[in-house]
RNA sequence: GCCGGGGUGGCGAAAUUGGUAGACGCGCCGGAUUCAAAAUCCGGUUCUGGCAACAGAGUGCGGGUUCAAGUCCCGCCCCCGGCACCA
C-alpha cells in the first residue's frame, strides 16, 4: 500500500474502474427492495458549480449508503436541457443553442464523472433531443382530446422596438434587457395545462407527505389557496331601489354572515358588466390607476398598508338582498378579475381593504360582528357575535355563516362555493430553443392536435439564431402545414412548451429511458422516487407541475402511485465571504476571495482583510450565496485538481446539515484534505506491520475493549445519523472521533493488531459514502478484495455498548460540584452516598440541610440543599 | 401584514426524549521536529478572576414553570426565506 494518500492517482485509476465494469448500472429486480435516490437535474449551463457539487453530494451519500443497506439503487443523471440561457449565448457567441447546450453537456458530464458520483449513466436523459420530448407532444395531444387543455388570451410582456415577446427575466425595470424599449403589457392567446382540476388532491395529497418539509407544504398549501365561502346574486339598480331588469352582478365571499354591512360593491376593471354599466371616462380613469400601480415601485409595494386604495363610482347601484336597500357600485383596481367572479360586496366593518377603501370615498360602515370594548379605527376581523344583522344577531360567526348561506340557498340567489388561488399553468413561451407545442390553427376547424403518428414535431436544431425573432416562427415554411381534419392550408404553433414541462416528467423516463412510449412497466418497479434532492427555490412551481404531471400520468395509466416523491430534501446554499472596493461612484467592484488575505486580532477573528497582489485593505462585505455579481465562488474543479475529488466531497458534507447553508471555508477544505491523509497514513502504517489474528472480542482487555466500545457506539452513531436524520455532518464527526481514538490506540499485540484492522475495515465502510474513491484504495490497502461499496453496512452490537463503570454527574442545587465513576448496576442508594462523600460536594453541601436528593440511573444525582 | 425557519465561543457548528453547554472541524497560542520554512506531531483554547485547585458569569432580550431549561410556557427584539389587495 502507498505509504502517501494520492489522490491525484487513485482517483482516476478507481473512476475508470468503475465505468469500465459499470459498477453503479442497475436494472429491476423484484426480488430486491428497490430505491430511487434522485437529485433535481441540472440546467447544462457551461461548468458546474458548488452548488450543484453540494446537492449531488448529498443525493450520492444517500443513494451509496442505501446500497450498502442491501438495497437495489437507482440513481440517475439527465439535462434539462432547453432554455433560454441557451438563445442569450446563441446570440452572444454566434452559435446555435443546440450546439452550445450539447458542448456544455459533455463538459459537465466529464466534471460530474470527475466527482465520482454513483449515477447509472446508461439511463441519462438529455430533454431537448426529439426523443424525450416526443413524448411529451403525445401526452399533450391526448390531454388536448381529454379536455385538460385550452388556448385563451393572457398577458405578456412585448418588447416594441425588437418586436418579440420577453421572458419576466428578460424585463430589467420594466425595459426590454437587448433594445432598452418601454416593455408592453399585450393579450395574445396562449395554451394552458387545467392544473385547477386537481386543485383539491393537489391539497389533499399534501397531508400525507410527511417526508416533505413542513415548510414545503406550507408554500404548497398557501399558494393552492382553498377558500370556502358563498357566491350570489345582486340586481342592478337605480339610486331608489328600482330594479334593471336583466342586469346583475355576481359576488363571492368567505364572509356570507357579514352581508348586512354590505355598503357598497366593486368590480374589477376588466369586469364584463364595466361596459354596461359605466362611461369611457371611468374605464380610463380606473386604467390610470392600474398603470400608477404596475409603475409603483417594489418600495412603495411592501410599504405598509400597501398601496392606496382608488376607484370611481359607476353610477349604478347593486341591491343589497339581505336588507332590500341600494349600495353604490365602484370600480377599482383593488378587486381582481382573476379570482372568484371579479366583483365583491364590500363590508368595510370586517374587512381592511374595504375599510381602507370607505375611508377614502366617504361610505358608511356598519359593524356586523360585536368587536372587544376599546376596539376601533379598524376593520374588525375576529370573532365575535353578530350585531346590526337582523335575523342573524346574537349569532356566533360559524352559525351565522351556515345561517346566511342556508337562506341564499333557500331564496335561489347563490350557494356554497369553493374557490382556489391557484391558476392554470399557461405553458406557451415565445421563444425557439423549446419543445415545439404540438397544434395546429385551421381557419375552417380552429385548434387541430397534430395526429398522433406525425409526432414528434421536431425542433430544428441547426438554425441561424439572431436573438430577435424564434427561428421558427420567421421561418414560413416550418409554420405552412396542412389541417389534419379537413385537409386545407393550416398554419403549426410555433410557440414551445414552458421548460417546467420537460422537468416535470423525466425523473419517470430515467425508469425506461428506451422505452418506445412516454413509459413501460420499469416505472413501476422504481417509482415513487424515494429520496428527492433540490433546492427550495423549486419548493412551489417545480415541485406543484412534479406532482402535477404525476397525478396526469396516473390518470392515463402509466403509473400507478398518487405522488412522484415520498420524501423530499431541500439543501441549503452554498454561502462565502465578500470582499470589495468602492469607487468614486459608490460602485462596488468585488474582489474573490482567493485573492484576499484576512487580517486577525490577537485571537484569531477576523478584523480587516487586504488584497494579495498591492497589500492595500479592502472592505468586507456580507456573508452571500456564491454568486457571480458577488464574485465569491470557487471553481470545483480547481479544488479537484488542488486535493481530488474526495476532499470536495467531504468538506461539502461536513460543515453544516444538508438542509442548512454550508459557509465555504478554504481552510475548511484543508482540514478535510488532512483529515485524510492522516487516515491513510494510519491505516498504511497498520498494515505495514501486518493484520493480526482472529479478532477475539470478549477476550479484550481494558484498553482494547474501550476502543471496541467506542466503534460500536460510533456504528450506532452513523447509521443514525446517515439514515434517519441525515445530519451527515455529525456522522463525520463522530468518524473523525473514532479516527482519533484507534490512532491513539496503544498496544501492538496480536490482539492489538486484530483490533486495529477491525477498526480500520469498519472506518474504511463507514467513510465510503462520503470519500468513495478513498475508502477503495483503503481497503484494497488492508488487504481486502473486491467493492467496498459492495460491503453490507455493519449494525453495531448493543452487547459492545455495556460499560461496567460510569461517569455520574454530581450537581448541588442544580450546578455541577464533581464527577464520582460509580459501577453501572449501582442503586439510587449507592449512587447518593458516593455523591455526597464526593469532596467538592461535601464541601458545597456543608451544615446545610439536605431537603431532596433527584437521582436519574446512570446520567446525575443532584442534591437539593436549603439555603 | 400573514406564513415558515433561525439567533449558542474568534469562526462553521454539536447537544436526538428537560439531565455534564460548546462534540467534531477551522482559526489562534505554546511546544517538538527542522539550518530554516512548509508539512507533520504533541499540548492549550467560552469569558472573568486565580500559579493551581477552584469560583463567578454564560446559549438574542425580559419574565415564568421545574430539583434541573439552549431545549417547555408567556411577552418582546433581530436575521433569513416564502407569499402579498385572492374578498
Amino acid at each position: 500500500m502507498e505509504p502517501i494518500y494520492n489522490p491525484h492517482q487513485l482517483e482516476p485509476e478507481i473512476q475508470a474502474d468503475w465505468d469500465a465494469r459499470e459498477v453503479y448500472r442497475v436494472t429491476e429486480d423484484e426480488d430486491r427492495e428497490k430505491y430511487y435516490c434522485l437529485a433535481m437535474l441540472p440546467y447544462p449551463s457551461g461548468a458546474l458549480h458548488m452548488g450543484h457539487v453540494r446537492n449531488y453530494m448529498i443525493a450520492d451519500v444517500i443513494a451509496r449508503y442505501q446500497r450498502m443497506l442491501g438495497k437495489n439503487v437507482l440513481q440517475p443523471m439527465g439535462w434539462d436541457a432547453f432554455g433560454l440561457p441557451a438563445e442569450n449565448a446563441a446570440i452572444k457567441n454566434k452559435v446555435p443553442p443546440a450546439r452550445w447546450t450539447y458542448a456544455n453537456i459533455d463538459h459537465m458530464r466529464g466534471q460530474l464523472k470527475r466527482l465520482g458520483y454513483a449515477y447509472d449513466w446508461s439511463r441519462e436523459v438529455t430533454t431537448c433531443r426529439p426523443e424525450y420530448y416526443r413524448w411529451e407532444q403525445l401526452m399533450f395531444v391526448r390531454l388536448f382530446k381529454k379536455g385538460l387543455v385550452y388556448r385563451r388570451n393572457a398577458t405578456v410582456n412585448f418588447d416594441p422596438v425588437d418586436q418579440t415577446v420577453l421572458a419576466n427575466e428578460q424585463v430589467v425595470d420594466g425595459r426590454g434587457w437587448r433594445s432598452g424599449a418601454l416593455v408592453e403589457r399585450r393579450e395574445i392567446p396562449q395554451w394552458f395545462l387545467k392544473i385547477t382540476e386537481y386543485a383539491q388532491e393537489l391539497l389533499d395529497k399534501l397531508d400525507d407527505l410527511d417526508g416533505w418539509p413542513d415548510s414545503v407544504r406550507t408554500m404548497q398549501r398557501n399558494w393552492i389557496g382553498r377558500s370556502e365561502g358563498a357566491e350570489f346574486s345582486l340586481d342592478i339598480c337605480d339610486e331608489a331601489g328600482e330594479v334593471k331588469p336583466d342586469l346583475s352582478l355576481e359576488v363571492y365571499t368567505t364572509r356570507p354572515d357579514t352581508s348586512f354591512g354590505m355598503t357598497y360593491c366593486v368590480l374589477a376593471p376588466e369586469h364584463p358588466l364595466v361596459a354596461e354599466i359605466t362611461t369611457p371616462d371611468q374605464q380610463a380613469a380606473v386604467e390610470q390607476f392600474q398603470k400608477d400601480a404596475a409603475a409603483a415601485s417594489e418600495i412603495d409595494r411592501l410599504a405598509e398598508g400597501a398601496l392606496d386604495k382608488r376607484g370611481v363610482f359607476t353610477g349604478a347601484y347593486a341591491l343589497n338582498p339581505f336588507t332590500r336597500k341600494p349600495v353604490p357600485v365602484y370600480l377599482a383596481d383593488y378587486v381582481l378579475m382573476g379570482y372568484g367572479t371579479g366583483a365583491i360586496m364590500a363590508v368595510p366593518g370586517q374587512d381592511q381593504r374595504d375599510w381602507d377603501f370607505a375611508k377614502a370615498y366617504d361610505l358608511p360602515i356598519i359593524r356586523t360582528v360585536q368587536p372587544p370594548e376599546d376596539f376601533e379605527g379598524e376593520a374588525y376581523t375576529g370573532d365575535g357575535v353578530a350585531i346590526n344583522s337582523e335575523w342573524l344577531n346574537g349569532l356566533e360567526v360559524e352559525d351565522a355563516k351556515a345561517k346566511a348561506l342556508a337562506w341564499l340557498e333557500e331564496q335561489g340567489l347563490g350557494q356554497r362555493k369553493v374557490n382556489f388561488r391557484l391558476r392554470d399553468w399557461g405553458v406557451s413561451r415565445q421563444r425557439y430553443w423549446g419543445c415545439p407545442i404540438p397544434m395546429i390553427r385551421c381557419p375552417k376547424c380552429g385548434d387541430v392536435p397534430v395526429p398522433e403518428d406525425e409526432l414528434p414535431v421536431v425542433l430544428p436544431e441547426d438554425v441561424e439564431f439572431m436573438g430577435v425573432q424564434s427561428p421558427i416562427k420567421a421561418d414560413p415554411k416550418w409554420r405552412q402545414t396542412v389541417c389534419p381534419e379537413c385537409g386545407g392550408p393550416a398554419e403549426r404553433e410555433t410557440d414551445t412548451f414552458d421548460t417546467f414541462m420537460e422537468s416535470s416528467w423525466y425523473y419517470a423516463r430515467y425508469c425506461s429511458p428506451d422505452a418506445d412510449a412516454m413509459l413501460d412497466e420499469r416505472a413501476n418497479y422504481w417509482l415513487p422516487v424515494d429520496q428527492y434532492v433540490g433546492g427550495i427555490e423549486h419548493a412551489i412551481l417545480h415541485l406543484m407541475y412534479f406532482r402535477f404531471y404525476h397525478k396526469l400520468m396516473r390518470d392515463a395509466g402509466l403509473v400507478s402511485s398518487d405522488e412522484p416523491a415520498t420524501n423530499l430534501l431541500c439543501q441549503g446554499m452554498v454561502v462565502a465571504d465578500t470582499f470589495y472596493r468602492e469607487d468614486e461612484d459608490g460602485v462596488k467592484e468585488f474582489i474573490n476571495p482567493q485573492d484576499i488575505e484576512p487580517v486577525l486580532d490577537d485571537r484569531g477573528a477576523m478584523v480587516g482583510a487586504t488584497l494579495i497582489s498591492d497589500g492595500q485593505p479592502v472592505e468586507i462585505g456580507a456573508v452571500e450565496k456564491m454568486s457571480k455579481s458577488k464574485n465569491n465562488g470557487v471553481d470545483p474543479v480547481h479544488l479537484v485538481e488542488r486535493f481530488g475529488a474526495d476532499t470536495v466531497r467531504l468538506f461539502s458534507v461536513s460543515d453544516s446539515p444538508p438542509h442548512q447553508s454550508l459557509e465555504w471555508s478554504e481552510t475548511g477544505v484543508e482540514g478535510a484534505h488532512r483529515f485524510l491523509k492522516r487516515l491513510w497514513r494510519n491505516v498504511a502504517d497498520h498494515a505495514a506491520g501486518g493484520a493480526g489474528g482472529e479478532l477475539e472480542p470478549d477476550a479484550l482487555n481494558e484498553g482494547q475493549r474501550d476502543l471496541y466500545r467506542k466503534l460500536h457506539e460510533t456504528l450506532a452513531k452513523v447509521g443514525d445519523d446517515l439514515g434517519r436524520r441525515r445530519t451527515f455532518n455529525t456522522a463525520i464527526a463522530a468518524i473523525m472521533e473514532l479516527v482519533n481514538a484507534a490512532s491513539r490506540h496503544k498496544g501492538d499485540t496480536d490482539a492489538d493488531r486484530a483490533l486495529l484492522q477491525h477498526v480500520w475495515e469498519q472506518v474504511v465502510i463507514l467513510l465510503t459514502p462520503m470519500v468513495p474513491h478513498a475508502a477503495q484504495g483503503l481497503w484494497q490497502g488492508l488487504g481486502k478484495a473486491g467493492d467496498v461499496i459492495d460491503q453490507s453496512w455493519p449494525e453495531h452490537d448493543p452487547a459492545a455498548l455495556v460499560r461496567d463503570e460510569l461517569e455520574i454527574v454530581v450537581q448541588v442545587n442544580g450546578k455541577v460540584r464533581g464527577r464520582i465513576q460509580a459501577p453501572a448496576e449501582a442503586s439510587r442508594e449507592e449512587l447518593e452516598n458516593q455523591a455526597r462523600e464526593e469532596p467538592n460536594v461535601a464541601r458545597f453541601i456543608g451544615d446545610s440541610q439536605v431537603r431532596k436528593v433527584i437521582v436519574v440511573p446512570k446520567k446525575l444525582v443532584n442534591i437539593v440543599i436549603s439555603g
